[in-house]
DNA sequence: TTCTAGACCTAGAAAAACTGAGCCTAGTAT
DNA sequence: ATACTAGGCTCAGTTTTTCTAGGTCTAGAA
């Protein structure tokens, strides 16, 4: 009759999980924000592990917590276990349904450039399931459920493929580019912007050294494509990114009043997850690089 | 107004470890046991990470269940995820806890060979919090909650340092010896053995080249120090290992009525866990090596 | 054929996690 | 000085998840 006593018991996962998070973000609201929770649930669970430990993680302020020795200690190791998991996770996804792809990307991209491109992009890969998240940010792809990234990136760079650069130039709709007739005129008309990108504005002012007599009134819009939308029906002046208006340029809704496109410095990249260097996304982006 | 949509979710961090267990330990049962619950609840986190993958991860059948293709292929991900987050609890654990020190050992190891050294040990590292747990099975140090394993390795295995070697040698009471004048003898007793080492007995007998009449009886013991009790008490002759009849041998309680020690070819040995080759853990087996 | 080991299934029970509301603290603004 | 605010903590009650018990099913062994 073996004897079997009880193990030591490790400490729950969740809480671990919860550690990890708050670490790395450097708050208990921000981890419960990513770990969609409240926050008090995510203290319970660093209360929890603090007590399976018998020691502290964590050194707490008014304002927020920040790691103790013993948590800067330990976040390492916590890091790169998560790390570890996420990709066990990413490829069990990945092998488990090798024809979905998941891409996030800007939500202007998604709506003004991928989505025209997905067309043709089904059409050459019609066994793909391929489904598209709008994001800000772009994500963590070796930890979040996505295989392919699409955003904007500085020319310099390292890795990634390609798509577009960014050149931008003042667009606007047919009937009021009349109005516009010199750079000076720019100055009396509405400016609509991305409340993404603010400053489009004023870089392209200087890099053409425009010397604007007044500053004019501008609209934010959470959306390139609310922004885009309004300059169509003659809203006011929009700063346009190329990639994003050539759509409406060819079909004749936008015109460019000046012909002074100015380099943002930086271009359209997508990124691949680590560990799917042989599937489907590989040859999705191939096929959209090629597009471009 | 940020966007900020629901990621995509990853499957349940305890579902993983099922599957983890079950996989490695080929068997949903055998999991069951690690994981200290029943069989079911584990065969239900297995199939709620196929449900969230979408795909199977194991073939069943009415005799447990294998891999298949895609469990194979996702195995090794998860091995090393484990492994890690495993390691960095250990990590933890210890750097929350310095004095603490967690030896795991043969149950006649800890009370025969190690419990007589504890006294020395503690006086000459007051300050240790020394923990014992008696196991069968050497256990696994990266994942499980010990510091220190101390278990019977053949001579050959690598790394480990090795705390005694490994003889036997028949023993018992004295006024029992007066009956074992030559080898032939033997055969007339009662044999003593623990069932954990039923070869013993054989080992001797063929390494000294008797030559006996008859098989005699033979009575097993599931902890080798209830059979040296016994041994002590007149019960019959017991296969002595030299370092856990020494005590007795000494003092008198016992005696060798042969003087032909055989070796098993295995030694006793300390093991620590990786990554804590600083702490107090390290210190403690040079002592117990030294002593011995 | 029956027996058995091992897995699966389901309903109900137990445990864990989560929420919501209130409290506390220390910077910051008034 | 006083009020405000951000961020975290705590507690009770609720929701959700997980677990168990007991039964079923299957295929290989006796």
């Amino acid at each position: 009759m073996p004897v079997r006593p009880p193990r030591p018991s490790s400490p729950p996962l969740n809480a671990l999980r919860a550690f990890e998070a708050a670490a790395r973000l450097g708050g208990v609201t921000k981890a419960a924000e990513e770990l969609c929770v409240t926050p008090g649930a995510v203290a319970q669970h660093i209360k929890a592990l603090e007590d399976w430990a018998g020691a502290r993680l964590f050194d707490r302020h008014a304002k927020g917590v920040t790691l103790n020795e013993l948590g800067e200690r330990s976040l390492p190791d916590f890091l790169a276990a998560f790390d570890q998991m996420n990709r066990a996770v990413q490829n069990l996804r990945m092998n488990a349904a090798p024809n979905s792809v998941r891409i996030a990307t800007l939500p202007s991209l998604a709506q003004l450039w991928l989505s025209p491109r997905m067309p043709g992009l089904r059409a050459a890969f019609p066994q793909a399931r391929i489904s598209i998240a709008a994001l800000e940010q772009p994500p963590n792809l070796a930890r979040e459920g996505y295989d392919i990234a699409i955003f904007l990136e500085p020319k310099t760079s390292r890795g990634g493929l390609i798509l577009a650069e960014d050149h931008i130039l003042p667009v606007c709709a047919p009937a009021l580019a009349k109005q516009v007739q010199q750079p000076a005129d720019l100055a009396a008309m509405l400016w609509l912007k991305d409340s993404l990108w603010p400053d489009d504005w004023a870089m392209w002012v200087q890099k053409t050294q425009l010397a604007l007599p007044n500053l004019p009134e501008t609209v934010s819009y959470s959306l390139y494509s609310l922004a885009l939308e309004e300059a169509r029906n003659g809203a006011g002046i929009l700063m346009g990114h190329d990639f994003l208006v050539q759509a409406s340029l060819l079909d004749g809704s936008l015109v460019a009043p000046f012909n002074t496109p100015v380099s943002t410095g930086k271009v359209v990249k997508a990124r691949l997850r680590d560990g799917d260097q042989r599937g489907l996304s590989p040859r999705l982006v191939r096929a959209l690089a090629a597009a471009a």
